[in-house]
DNA sequence: TTGTACGCGTTATCAA
DNA sequence: TTGATAACGCGTACAA
């Protein structure tokens, strides 16, 4: 006994449906599975008893017999405690939750803990899910990435590591940057600096990519390069780096919202007017760019959508159907008023 | 064949490595399993063979033979669509995460669907999952709550309907919304407003009832209450409201950070000063304090702590341990410049 | 179209 | 302490 059950009235199993309606339990089945051959009286028979007996398919059984299990694990790694703080990753599971929620597919979160990592591992390879959705993006991340055996897998962004096999779904961050800074120059700005990302996670070296490429394309010079991890924190510290490095900045692209805002907080204490005398960019299109004062002209992408995506194309790899390999978001310019 | 299994090396069985090391598919699960009573020689060979196999226990078979799944359901719902966006819960979330990678349990996001509820409460109760985790305070969400046969259940936030028999974890959300208020009040002010929350939860209700406590025990009238429903926009435009209905309001206590930010803009758009003018109490102490300027003054409370606890709670419910059936969290009070 | 019977990989019972 | 052997609840060839 491992927990109070008083009051307990278990869901019948396949085989008293069966008793109940005077059939075989492969009938049964058979009906609960939709199989197209079985008689429509005999259907109507077998309904009516599974809901008279108010019967749940044992899912665990049907596992077992069936070996699929009709769930799928999205795992993030331990390490960015932050995950869940990140509105990019809320919003990338919200869209697979919505997906699955569509389909008969459960979704599974599993945190890869650094510090038992034969745990993850004998998860995700133990035949617990049908396949892998990955939300993580650093170098290391994707140890279990190439084993043998490993189900079905596709990533948000695309691997780091060659992974030349693998499904990915993911935005054009460096695209995005490149047209983001443009807007910058276009305006008139010639003294622009980038608050950057981890550079060891695609968004985080793309979008500087993107960024050094229209600037050195526009004959300057990219050299005010500051790296942050994409927090808050980060992103206010990376600002006075920058300052401290040169106060005639006049433009500054930050790789995520997040880190923008910190921006704000340095560039206001400061007494600098935005966008008067530094004009901002973010990435993500998320709430804190709507938050902040002046509201934020940022690089909207459609994040839901790449988490729905993602788990549109699992279900199709996991059901056999043909699915992409790797899939481009568009994105778009959301013009506030830090410009 | 579902999928492309090429390169698939599949984890051998139990029955593989009992033959391997010469001993019975019995003792091989009691290593499996700390059975005490194996003899440490052949514990020895077997964990051998285990490795040597690289064997990973099937959980599928596991669950159906021992009628434990070892998996856990966060059950949210599907009408907040905006769950995801919001920090809280995302907070919560995360602790229960955390608290269950140190456990053998797994977890499992379920959203409540509106649309197929019969799917939800099959997964619930169709011996899915050794216990269930409710992240969500909607009148009518908690409808399974009651069910027969549903394993144990662990509520963040007091039940709203009666529910005298349910397990939940709490912050005294009436306590700090008095204690903020009081802030308010003895730094002088005296035409306070409010943003409350959505009036069908608990943190929409308490709070709201705590304001009043300390408004109305000051003995002022506490008529100026305006409702939004924990989102940036819907904070501005109550704020929007209360200054239409009285310009002279001195302070305002929201509900949330969020919809404190929200108000932040209405506040500052109309000229007037935080807190010179109107001085702002949040509630959460998340990303949105401070990322506003001047930064928010909030009701702090822990919420990955919450999450861990809710964890804590069902695995000792599910264990058979006795467990609290209310557990109140402590706030307290972030001072910082919006009072 | 329906039923029989075996197998899925593990735990649990009962003898030995 | 160890080993047969019967469940666990369902899917599915195969036979009828």
């Amino acid at each position: 006994m491992t927990h109070d059950t008083s009051g307990t009235r278990p869901s019948p199993t396949l085989e008293m449906v069966a008793a109940h309606a005077g059939v075989s339990r492969a009938t049964v089945s058979r009906v609960v599975n939709d199989t197209p051959s079985v008689d429509p009286e005999l259907v109507r028979i077998v309904q009516k008893s599974i809901t008279e007996l108010n019967y749940i398919p044992n899912r665990v059984a049907r596992s077992l017999a069936s070996r699929r299990t009709n769930s799928i694990a999205v795992v993030v790694p331990e390490s960015t405690s932050k995950v869940f703080a990140d509105p990019f990753f809320a919003s990338v599971v919200e869209g697979i939750a919505l997906h699955l929620t569509e389909t008969d597919y459960t979704l599974n979160m599993v945190i890869a803990s650094e510090s038992r990592p034969e745990k993850t591992r004998g998860f995700l390879l133990g035949g617990n899910v049908d396949g892998v959705l990955v939300v993580s993006h650093h170098i290391g991340d994707h140890s279990w990435t190439h084993l043998s055996g490993a189900p079905p897998m596709v990533l948000a962004g695309r691997p780091l590591d060659g992974g030349e096999d693998s499904y990915y779904v993911e935005v054009d961050n460096a695209q995005a940057a490149f047209g983001a800074t443009n807007l910058l120059l276009e305006r008139g700005r010639r003294n622009l600096a980038i608050i950057a990302g981890r550079q060891d996670m695609p968004p985080g070296i793309d979008r500087l990519a993107g960024w050094r490429a229209a600037v050195e394309g526009a004959g300057l010079t990219g050299e005010l390069v500051e790296i942050g991890d994409f927090t808050f924190d980060s992103g206010a510290a990376a600002m006075q780096r920058l300052l401290d490095r040169d106060v005639t900045i006049d433009a500054v692209f930050a790789a995520n919202d997040q880190m923008a805002a910190g921006a704000y907080t340095t560039i206001q204490s400061r007494g600098l007017s935005i966008p008067d005398d530094v004009a901002v960019v973010g990435f993500d299109d998320d709430a804190f760019a709507l938050s902040v004062t002046p509201q934020l002209t940022t690089v909207h992408h459609p994040i839901v959508e790449l988490g729905k995506k993602m788990a549109e194309i699992l279900v199709d790899r996991i059901e056999g159907r043909p699915a992409e390999r790797v899939t481009r978001m568009a994105t778009s310019l959301t013009l506030r008023d830090s410009v």
